[in-house]
DNA sequence: TATGAATGAGCCTTCATTCAT
DNA sequence: TATGAATGAAGGCTCATTCAT
C-alpha cells in the first residue's frame, strides 16, 4: 500500500532510501509522544523531509504508524534468525543459550523501551496489528526455539 | 434561578460528589482511549453531566488527567493501609502474607489493567505525575512494609 | 443529519435562525464561486459567524451544499403553491396564467441564476441531489399544473 | 541523452503535437470534473505524459484551462468558416440552411455539452475567457452570417 | 524535452476552552 | 451551579508548482 521504490536502478540512492529514513523518523517521534501526540510536520523534520513527502511514500499517518512497528518487529525477528545461523556450528545448549542471551540484550535496548510502550498504549486499537505481531512474532519465535529443540532432542543433549 | 441559596443549609449535597463523578467517567474514557483520543464530550456524556460542567471542577483536561492518576493511586495507598489497619490483631506473618495476597487481587483488576496502560503510555509526558506515583507508591508501600517488618522483627517473627 | 433546532422553546432566538443563516450565506458564497472554490471561512464570515459554527449545524462541506440546494428547490416549490392557493378563486384560465406569469418573473430572478449555475456546474456529481430535484420539481410541478388542467376540464374551461 | 538534437532534421514531429495532445486530455478531463475538481496529474495520465511534462507548455493550470476554451472555441469557428466555403457554390438560401444544419448538428455533439458545462459553470470567473467568446464567436459569427445575407440580398434572393 | 521526486501553501475538520444565559 | 452554543487554534492531507537529473 506504500509505494515501495525498488523498481529504479542505482543511480539516485536518496529515493531508496526514503521509507526507510521516514520510518526511522517516526519511531523516534511515535516513541516519544505516542501516534496521536506526534505532528507529521515533526516527523519531516526529523527525517529531513517537508511533510507532503511523507505522503509519497505512505498513504496516511496511520498506516506509517502501521509501518513502523511492522518494521520494527521484522527487523528483530530476521536479526534473531540470523544471529541463530551464526552459531549455528555450535551445540544446542550453547545455542539456546546464546538466543536467550540475545533477547535478554534486546530487552535492555532503549529500541525495545520504546516500542514496548508503543505496543501497550496503542496496539489494543490496531487489531491487525496485535495480530500481525501474535502471528509473527509468537509463531517465528517459537518456530526457532522449537528448531533448537528438535536438534538437542535429535543429538541427545535434550530429552 | 438563585433566590434559593440561603434558604436549605446543605441538602445539596450532589455538588461535592461532581469532581468524584466525573474522575470516575475520565477514569473510563481515558483507560479506553488514552489521554489525547478522549473527548471532553464522552467524559462529560459518561458522567451525565455537560461538557461545560467539567470546567466548573477541573481547569482543563491535562489537569483532569494529573487528578485522575492521582485519584487512582491515592484511593488504592488508602485501601492498602486500611485493609492493613484492618488485620492489625493478627501475626506479623499473617499480616504480611494478608498484604501480598491484596496486591496480587488487585493487580488481577481490570482498574488495575487500565492504570497500567495509563502509566505505561502517560506517565514520561508528566514527569510530575511520575515524580508523584514514585513519592507516594514507593514511599508509602516501603512505609507499610517496613512498619510490618520491624514490628515482626520487635517480636520475634522475623530476623 | 445536520443538527435541526427545532426542541428549543423560543427564549433564544438567534439558534434557531443558524441554520437559515448559514444556507443563505453558503448560497452566496457557492452560487459566487462554486462548491470547490468556496471556502468555508468565507462561508462564515458572510454569515457573521465563526467557522467553528457551522460544524454545529451541518456536518461537512458536501452536506452544506447539498441543504442548499435542498431548500432553495423546496422553497421555490411551496412558494409557487401558496401563489397557487392564493388565485384559488379565479378562472383557471388566469390561473394557468399566474402561474405561468409567476415561473418566469422567478427566471429572471438572481437567485435562479445562481441555481442555475450550480445546477448545470455540480449537479452531475451529485446523483441523490438530481434525483431529489427530479422527483419533487418535476413531480409536484407537474401535479400543480395537472390540479389546474383537471379543474380546467371540469369546468369546461379545456377539453 | 542530448547528442542527437542536430543529426536528423525533423523527425521529431511529435513535440509539436504536445500542446494539443494536452489541451485534448484536458479538455475532456475539464468537462468531467470542472476546473478546480481537475488534476493535473489525471490530465497529464490521460494525455500520457507526466505532470511535470505540461509545464513545459503552459505556464499554469488556469492557463491550460483558457488555452482549453479557446481552442475549442476558435476550432469550431472554423470548422464553421470551412464549411461555409465548401458550399460557397450553392444558393444563398442553400448556404445558409447548411450553415444552420451545422451548427444544430454541432449543439447535440457530447463535446458542445461539455463546452456548454464549462461556460455555464466557470467562465463567469474568467472575464477574459468571457470576453473573448462574446468577442470571436459573436462577431466572427455574426461575420459569417452577415456575409451571406449579403450576398443574398445582392442576389435577389433576399430582400 | 521529459521525468517524477519534493515542496509547502491552503483548506477542511476536530475539539479544548470560553461565555452568555 | 449548569448548560450548550460559539470560538479558533491546530493538524492531517491534497495538489499545483518547482527542480534536479
Amino acid at each position: 500500500m506504500s509505494h515501495e521504490t525498488s523498481q529504479e536502478p542505482r543511480w539516485r540512492r536518496l529515493p531508496e532510501e526514503r521509507p526507510r529514513q521516514i520510518i526511522e523518523a517516526a519511531l523516534e517521534i511515535f516513541g516519544e509522544h505516542g501516534l496521536r501526540e506526534s505532528r507529521l510536520d515533526d516527523i519531516a523534520r526529523r527525517a529531513g523531509l517537508s511533510k507532503g513527502t511523507i505522503y509519497l511514500y505512505f498513504p496516511n499517518k496511520e498506516e506509517l504508524f502501521r509501518e513502523v512497528v511492522r518494521s520494527i518487529i521484522v527487523a528483530r525477528l530476521e536479526r534473531a534468525e540470523h544471529e541463530l545461523d551464526a552459531t549455528a556450528g555450535s551445540t544446542v545448549t550453547e545455542q539456546l543459550r546464546a538466543y536467550m542471551r540475545q533477547w535478554w540484550a534486546f530487552l535492555l535496548t532503549p529500541t525495545y523501551a520504546t516500542l514496548y510502550r508503543l505496543i501497550v498504549s496503542e496496539l489494543h486499537r490496531f487489531p491487525d496489528l496485535a495480530q500481525f505481531y501474535a502471528d509473527e512474532v509468537v509463531k517465528r519465535s517459537h518456530a526457532l526455539v522449537a528448531g533448537i529443540v528438535v536438534r538437542g532432542v535429535a543429538s541427545g543433549d535434550f530429552r
